[in-house]
DNA sequence: CTGAAAGCGCTTACAG
DNA sequence: CTGAAAGCGCTTACAG
């Protein structure tokens, strides 16, 4: 049995109560007592019952965080620097991957409210689905009992809080840069339609028109199956012809380099790459992947702290936009 | 204010005891009674307190893992699937990522004690530093309070189980296949002095006696820096000759490629190529990397259920070893 | 089969 | 500055 508020009090020859304020830092015990009890807690290695003061202020000082898969570079790192800033404000996390699919990402959100965690986190767009009225019911029912921070996303409520990246800019940019340096046929390649899937390909687009090249629709390839499929696909599809690839993650332009390997295409010469997210990955490749970089660690900072302030009762933007930048690497000459 | 014990009572018409029994299964309501009280709470989507439950039952059904970085893959691999695995047993976890020295390493293990999970999951061996006594004090003392799982590590003690992979075998196996094939000086790269680095080496180094290869300490490589600054580092280091390298992580595995890219060697031909954990990045880099794997998802599973059988309070073995195997792919030549 | 009551380990008005 | 007591939302012997 582990000791108790019970415990420390007799031995400290007081009162539960003012062993209860002293935990509690309550500036209301005199310093002789304070002493005393201080002395009496640390020879006992008194801890108090997280569940007994959980049920007090019906907290734990928790938050509940929610991503697809942690095995993913991005959400992992993600989850990485949210940690650190959660811990710093003395708030713990319980972790619950999803998967992708939508009713399991309603499912995990629901466990997580049921172990009354103070908040959510959300990372990915994704549990947004294609933000239809009854793919998001779920998070405006959920919004009713706990504020949710959703990052790479945003839908309208009192209760949720975006905190997104520039896609559309960012993916403007990077596709004006492959224009500039010449590339006329750009391969656009994504994985889903999230949120943050269709403000890449908005800025995709949006790039090659103002720049007087049409949008064609057999350059924007869906791909949703493995590395070596997607090379496959890529090998298969000759009608197709590209000189540059944009992808919305560094792993679907691993999958044109794959292809260009194959074919013995010069990179970038040939074909030009830009992948997305800038993760290590795109150092581990050769050549080395141009991407663009999301500053997860902003995203993650900001959440954290709008989420504190939130608790805190105060009033919170609900709408934060990070920007990014292009790492540019080997994979694009310019 | 949510729902409670008492409104469903009050609802249902019964004592407060039999809601609880209703929700605990408990045999002895009768039927009637038993749906009577079902609706009510279906009704008003009761969920009983998890923090009042904790309190009872001095359990949150929580079991803390640390590892010391989410954003290593191996790791991520790991939790995902003990993560799995724990929510088949209706347990959730907490995460703390403890960084890689030892001192961080208690204190994180100390947090997590602290919440009062109800077991302890440490994932990699370099919980136990050098193996000195002073070093593994702390997972001595924790263990009184919980038992502590090891992955990739052991340590005598009533309460302490090792679920380790067969990394001495597994580099034997690797390092004679390349001795087979051939190879007279092969590099040993290995980022740690970890219990498992150091079976890796017993694992190089055996292999190469076996086979009539003197050992040769200058063929034994620490590498604690990152990608690039390795390969700068194998680069300048001219007096190194090798026809192979085996390594103690994928990700030390490709800084060879990169400086075999940078001396225009041929791999497999010139260098033939081993990495280890059989990561994701062994079919992203080019030409695609050889790697042992470890069987994580054996591991966990093994892990997992242990656990499981320990808290039910059963005898429960303390070292169990997981067969690992050597995936080849297009560094290698056999 | 069911309920009244004690107890899990805390916190916090309230009274002194 | 300090303590007695009520209460947080449950579970579980015990009695009927």
């Amino acid at each position: 049995m582990a000791v108790t508020i019970y415990d420390i009090a007799r031995l400290s020859g007081v009162s539960i109560a003012t062993i209860s304020r002293v935990v509690n830092g309550n500036p209301s015990v005199s310093d002789k007592t304070r002493e005393k009890v201080l002395a009496v807690m640390k020879e006992y290695d008194y801890t108090p019952n997280p569940f007994a003061r959980s049920l007090q202020f019906n907290s734990m000082k928790m938050v509940g965080i929610s991503c697809a898969d942690i095995k993913d570079d991005y959400m992992a790192r993600m989850v990485s620097i949210l940690e650190k800033k959660l811990h710093e404000y003395g708030y713990d996390y319980m972790l619950l991957c999803s998967g992708y699919d939508l009713e399991s990402r309603e499912h995990a959100v629901d466990l997580l409210l049921k172990k009354k965690v103070d908040a959510l986190i959300l990372i990915g767009s994704q549990f947004l689905g294609n933000c239809e009225k009854d793919e998001v019911a779920y998070l405006h029912r959920d919004a009713e009992q706990v504020p949710v921070f959703i990052l790479n996303g945003y839908l309208e409520n009192n209760n949720i809080y975006g905190v997104l990246g520039d896609d559309r800019n960012a993916m403007y940019n990077a596709t004006e840069s492959l224009i500039k340096a010449g590339r006329k046929k750009i391969l656009f390649l994504y994985d889903s339609e999230s949120y943050s899937s269709n403000q890449k390909m908005a800025g995709y687009e949006d790039a090659l028109r103002d720049n007087g090249i049409p949008v064609d629709g057999n350059l924007k390839l869906k791909i949703t199956c493995s590395l070596h499929e997607e090379r496959d696909l890529l090998l298969m599809r000759k009608d197709l012809e590209f000189d540059a690839a944009i992808a919305t993650t560094d792993e679907l332009a691993v999958g044109v380099l794959k292809y260009a390997k194959a074919r013995m295409l010069q990179v970038p010469k040939d074909i030009s790459v830009i992948g997305y997210n800038n993760s290590p990955l795109a150092d581990f490749v050769e050549p080395e992947l141009t991407s663009v970089d999301t500053s997860i660690k902003d995203m993650a900072h900001v959440a954290v702290d709008k989420m504190m302030e939130c608790l805190q009762g105060k009033n919170v933007e609900h709408k934060t936009v990070i920007e990014s930048r292009l790492v540019k690497r080997c994979t694009t000459d310019f």
